[in-house]
RNA sequence: CGCGGGGUAGAGCAGCUGGUAGCUCGUCGGGCUCAUAACCCGGAGGUCGUUGGUUCAAAUCCUUCCCCCGCAACCA
């Protein structure tokens, strides 16, 4: 098996982002792939063991998506064609009819014209039938709440040809026999889990040894994934994949994580404050891996408390202790059971079973649960058994080394299954329990009796030190609060006007008559203004995370009166009404320009 | 009626191929003393968002409405 992850460097959009920040977009996407804290730390950060990490602006793989594109090409399913549209001269943009704003441009407002422009064509709806039945039949997309999303969404309303190339913009692959064309992002990037095994490239060979992959993905590009990939690969021939599994997302107080509400969880904070292992258990122990996740401090520490410290690291601890306490360290061979041993005996050897069917299904969590159960068990045996009362009792030796062996050998298969989740702290625990070599591997996790009789054991350090959950979490408020003192983001002063072109600007002083939400709209309000001219001017802003309606009322506002008339969510906006905005902390903040009452109604800025 | 997810003990969640409502934390009481004030046992606490229906039986199926969250739309 391999493990492989990277990085989607092309696209529009990482164009325009590294343009914005006055770099090259190579120079952009070197940044975050490899600069400091960036996607190859966080990875070594949180121990990720991919045994090979993809760049999209990898040579080789960007030879052989040229490859791919002219296979499909050559084979005919993709073709030259025109993408018909609505073009704007002056943005030299093209727009489809629903994104034009009242038969106008969105961008500048002026009128646009039909236009052609060349472009190649996927033939997506070739493979429309095919890609409904491998989603409605068997376990391709998982979970299979995400298969009726995408047959609703995607497939029911009819899959018309991808256009899979442009030519607006340069950041891409660039099409080798057609000169101006660039790769389609998703074309480019679904290939590179068969790029990375050294499909249609020479840099590795061992494609045919791994494919095909399961696909692990987030939940946004379940899409792309369910659809488009499976429909490329059927072009070209290769085996689907044997599974797409869609994961949830970590969200904060049910909303979505965003740097503009301010609530990004950092993690090398918490890893630093935690561990890492304590991190990645947290995470795959928590959540559901198809859903999305509520991560809270309070929910990591009491994890971190409950299952790690008191649980796991506890049962190290105490059995270790034993052991050196009443054996010096070393058990003796001789043995005697009882039938108290049989159900914690019982789950050593079937615990392992029920832990691989919830891996196999990505049932990460409930895989977890199994072994813990385990672990609790064992616990649990502990009074059962009462082994301070058999070390009184010199005659009860050997029954007590068959306590302490049994206790012995439920941490070590618990610890095997807990390897992929916390490599570091089972290497500790390994040690200290006298588990090495086969002993430590999966294919012994379903026996028991595979530590030697004499094992001989180490007490070492904690585990997972039990957190002290108050202070922990005024620590992290603190250091919160300390990375989020505010910062105010000025955008740098703009290029000179003259001041004829200054004067163009029509912008009069408005008393705000009425003010309505619209409705089914998250931001816009509608104000009815009095522009001085007597009859009412309808004016629609995006202002409605920062006002009410009904405050507004009366309210003398500023409004540039001739701008284009334009439309939306179907109503028209005849002018602009003029703010302040600055970014504090990532966050827009605005404030609406407003004058002293006194000021009347037409009167014109200049 | 744009699409989808969700509303179950104080908190966070599971159950949803119908049959006496479970888990973790918290809380209350008991036990033990090997252990990281930990471990083990027990109790209290929910009319499963709302309306109507199907059924011998519904958290679980159908229906009405309300609320939350994503996506989309929308921000000049």
């Amino acid at each position: 098996m391999k493990f492989l992850t990277g990085t989607d460097e092309h696209g529009q959009k990482i164009e325009e982002k590294a343009k914005a920040a006055g770099k090259t977009p190579q120079e952009f996407v070197d940044n975050i792939v490899c600069g400091a804290g960036g996607i190859q730390d966080l990875w070594k950060l949180m121990n990720i063991s991919n045994d090979r990490f993809i760049r999209t602006t990898d040579d080789y793989h960007v030879a052989a998506i040229q490859r791919i594109f002219k296979k499909m090409y050559e084979n005919g399913d993709i073709y030259k064609g025109a993408y018909k549209g609505k073009y704007c001269t002056p943005c030299e943009s093209f727009w489809t009819e629903s994104q034009l704003k009242d038969g106008m441009c969105p961008d500048c407002g002026r009128p646009v014209h039909d236009a052609e422009e060349e472009a190649y064509f996927f033939r997506l709806s070739k493979y429309a039938k095919p890609v409904q039945e491998l989603l409605e039949t068997g376990t391709f997309l998982e979970p299979a709440s995400r298969v009726n999303e995408m047959i609703n969404n995607f497939i029911k309303p009819g899959l018309e040809d991808l256009c899979v190339s442009r030519t607006s913009f340069t950041w891409g692959v660039p099409v080798d026999f057609d000169p101006g064309h660039v790769v389609y992002v998703w074309v480019d990037a679904l290939f590179n889990y068969a790029t990375a095994l050294g499909y249609m490239n020479d840099r590795y060979d061992d494609f045919t040894k791994y494919w095909p992959p399961v696909n692990i993905v987030g939940k946004e590009i379940v899409r792309f994934h369910s659809i488009i990939w499976p429909a490329m690969l059927m072009s070209v021939g290769e085996p689907l994949p044997k599974k797409v599994y869609g994961h949830g997302w970590l969200v904060i107080d049910g909303g979505k994580m965003s740097k503009s509400k301010g609530n990004v969880v950092d993690p090398y904070l918490l890893a630093d404050k935690f561990g890492v292992d304590a991190l990645r258990f947290f995470l795959l122990r928590t959540f559901p891996f198809g859903s999305d996740g509520n991560f809270s401090n309070e929910l990591l520490i009491s994890t971190i408390n409950t299952d790690l410290a008191n649980d796991l690291g506890n049962l190290v601890s105490r059995t270790t202790a034993m052991v050196e306490k009443y054996f010096g360290g070393k058990l003796i061979p001789e043995r005697e059971s009882e039938p108290v041993d049989d159900e914690l005996v019982g789950l050593i050897q079937s615990t392992g079973a029920k832990y691989a069917a919830q891996m196999d299904a990505f049932q990460l969590h409930l895989a977890l649960e199994e072994v813990f159960k385990l672990i609790q068990r064992a616990n649990k045996y502990i009074d059962e058994t009462m082994p301070w009362a058999l070390a009184k009792d010199e005659g009860k030796k050997a029954r007590l080394a068959t306590v302490m062996y049994n206790l012995l050998e439920a941490l070590r298969v618990a610890l095997v299954m807990l390897t992929p989740f916390i490599p570091d702290s089972c290497a500790k625990a390994f040690a200290q329990i006298g588990a090495e070599g086969e002993a430590v591997t999966w294919d012994k996790a379903e026996s028991y009796g595979v530590l030697p009789a004499d094992v001989a054991v180490h007490k070492g350090e904690t585990l997972f030190p039990r957190i002290d959950t108050q202070k922990m979490l005024d620590e992290l408020d603190k250091l919160h609060q300390q990375a989020n003192a505010p910062k105010v983001k000025l955008n740098p002063v703009l290029p000179d006007v003259t001041i004829d072109e200054f004067a163009k600007c029509d912008m009069r002083v408005c008393k705000v008559l009425a003010c309505e939400a619209v409705k089914k709209s998250e931001k816009l309000l509608k104000f009815q203004l009095d522009d001085g001219s007597g009859t009412p001017r309808q004016i629609l802003s995006g202002i409605h995370k920062f006002y009410e309606p009904e405050e507004l009322v009366g309210k003398t506002v500023v409004a540039i009166l001739n701008l284009p008339p334009r439309k939306m969510m179907g109503l028209m906006s005849n002018g602009m009404l003029l703010s302040a905005v600055r970014e504090v902390d990532g966050k827009e903040e605005l404030h609406l320009l407003m004058l002293d009452d006194s000021v009347p109604a037409g009167a014109q800025l200049c």
